[in-house]
DNA sequence: TAGAATGAAAC
DNA sequence: GTTTCATTCTA
């Protein structure tokens, strides 16, 4: 039941709940907090805060910390062989209905002869229109259209969004009454044609005009993407979570990252963030959300503090967020030509299979087309394969002669010759270890420490990390185990042998 | 390049 | 039970 009116944008505070029949249990509480003290003291404060209150996580109801770690959802399992929700029950008066299957769930009725796509013609249409969505000659990369007197329409327009929030094109001709007009200014439009659920957007019912629920669409084939109250919201493993927090709503700067902090709400590891919009009316935004929340980023792209951990869970490539970042509304000039190598590179450390059929393998596809295509230009694109995203953890250190294997997986760190990280970077499908749980917590807190402790050798702030781990509670381990788990069990089932030990010569050698 | 931490998986 | 290797960076 969506309890927020919809006069939302006039009440300073609403709260959502939205349930899905897929999972009836599964209630996720939007809380949006406005309180806007602008009585000539230029204070003003805005919260945001968006939980998910999920039966397999530590926040549902009782707030059992005894979550099994068998609970997480697999990457992916939401995709390729299930049908999509047909009914996403958002309340009494709330809800939106797909009018047809999409086109990656076919194989479930073949006798559909609206379903114009095949398994693997699915996986190219992805993969074509993630190259096409996302490459600057893209009209959607080159839209300029940018609107923030009214955050309502801007984020009711698919041109508005980026790339990876944006619905796949539509023809125009398809369908008549889904016109540019109802994209780019009306709030939504109910039963719409099954040729708009061809292309992934789904149509609205049972809806009054004034509920400002956009269209709601899937790519990646993991995310679902939808406009509730002038949100993008994402679907993804059965929940729904607020995508790019109402950031429309704060001028044209965007928002700039000030500070950020993880602590434990109901259980959970949340981080609670505090940005300037830059402007002395709007004050400070504080924003409360999950560790794995992404944001867009000027000059980085999609951003979060868990960047494995956001793939993972909503299938959204990310570079590492930090202070200073610039987050972005979706739609602002300064998103829309950006180069998502970054991006990509991301993916460099997986090698995936069409088997993936999901936006991982998508982007993974991606970033090996680009790496084909800038080796075979010549040797001295090795910078231009990097992007923005000077982020170690975002761009790759592999080196170009490297990547010029399309199997090849990020091995070792950055030596050019004559060490074991090159010897196993011949052998294709050599890959690195996923981090286990403390490496993912020591490289997220090293350099933390390694400035707390000025003039400390590298080794004793491992001792450090290591002193600080062992007294961390289990809640607050959590986070770390869980992104390992993710990662080690994707790795798993992408590369089997990479936990392959070496022979040593005092070991089993046989001669 | 060793080493310092922890943990998962292979031996 | 032991060994390897994920990350990071200084000595």
């Amino acid at each position: 039941m969506a309890t927020g009116s919809s006069d939302a944008l006039e009440h300073p505070n609403m709260v959502w709940e939205v349930k899905t029949n897929q999972m009836p249990n599964a209630v996720q509480k939007l809380l949006l907090l406005v309180d806007k003290r602008t009585s000539g003291m230029n204070e003003s404060l805005e919260l945001l805060k968006c939980n998910e209150n999920l039966p397999s996580s530590p926040g549902y109801a009782s707030c059992d910390e005894h979550m099994e770690l068998d609970d997480l959802p697999e990457l992916q399992a939401v995709q390729t062989d299930s049908t999509p929700p047909a009914l996403f029950q958002l309340g009494a008066d709330v809800s939106h209905q797909e009018c047809s299957r999409p086109s990656w769930s076919q194989h479930t009725s073949n006798s559909n002869p609206e379903n114009a796509y095949s398994c693997e013609n699915g996986v190219n249409w992805l993969t074509e229109l993630a190259n096409i969505a996302t490459s600057p000659q893209s009209p959607l990369m080159q839209c300029a259209f940018y609107n923030r007197s009214s955050p309502v329409h801007i984020i009711a327009t698919s041109k508005s969004l980026h790339s990876y929030a944006r619905p796949p094109p539509v023809s125009s001709n398809n369908d008549p009454n889904f016109s540019k007009n109802d994209v780019d200014e009306t709030p939504v439009r109910h039963e719409r044609a099954n040729s708009e659920s061809e292309s992934g957007i789904f149509c609205m019912s049972s809806l009054s005009d004034d509920d400002d629920l956009g269209w709601c669409h899937s790519w990646p084939s993991t995310v679902w993407h939808c406009f509730l109250k002038g949100k993008i919201t994402c679907f993804s493993g059965g929940k729904f979570f607020e995508l790019c927090v109402c950031l429309q709503d704060y001028g044209s700067n965007g928002l700039k990252l000030i500070s950020h902090e993880e602590s434990i709400s109901c259980g959970e590891s949340v981080l609670k963030l505090t940005f300037d919009p830059g402007t002395v009316e709007d004050g400070l935004l504080t924003v409360e959300c999950r560790l794995d929340h992404p944001f867009y980023v000027k000059n980085k792209g999609w951003s979060s503090f868990y960047p494995s951990l956001t793939v993972v869970q909503h299938g959204i490539p990310c570079c590492e967020m930090h202070l200073g970042d610039l987050c972005l509304p979706p739609g602002h000039p300064d998103a829309i030509n950006f180069d998502d190598s970054g991006v990509f590179d991301t993916f460099k450390s997986y090698d995936f299979t069409p088997m993936d059929s999901s936006a991982v393998y998508v982007l993974s596809s991606m970033a090996r087309q680009r790496r084909a295509s800038l080796s075979c230009g010549g040797s001295n694109n090795q910078d231009a394969e990097r992007s923005e995203c000077s982020n170690k953890n975002c761009a790759s250190p592999a080196s170009s002669h490297l990547s010029s294997n399309p199997l090849y997986s990020k091995a070792g760190k950055s030596h050019s010759s004559g060490t074991a990280s090159t010897v196993s970077a011949t052998s294709p499908n050599k890959c690195k270890r996923p981090m286990n749980a403390f490496m993912l917590f020591a490289k997220k807190y090293r350099v933390e420490y390694t400035q707390m402790y000025p003039g400390k050798d590298n080794r004793a702030i491992s001792v450090i990390l290591g002193d600080r781990w062992k007294k961390m509670k289990n809640e607050e381990r959590r986070m770390y185990t869980l992104e390992a788990k993710a990662l080690a069990e994707e790795q798993k089932r992408l590369n089997p042998d990479c936990w392959k030990r070496k022979r040593t010569n005092s070991g089993s050698q046989q001669h």
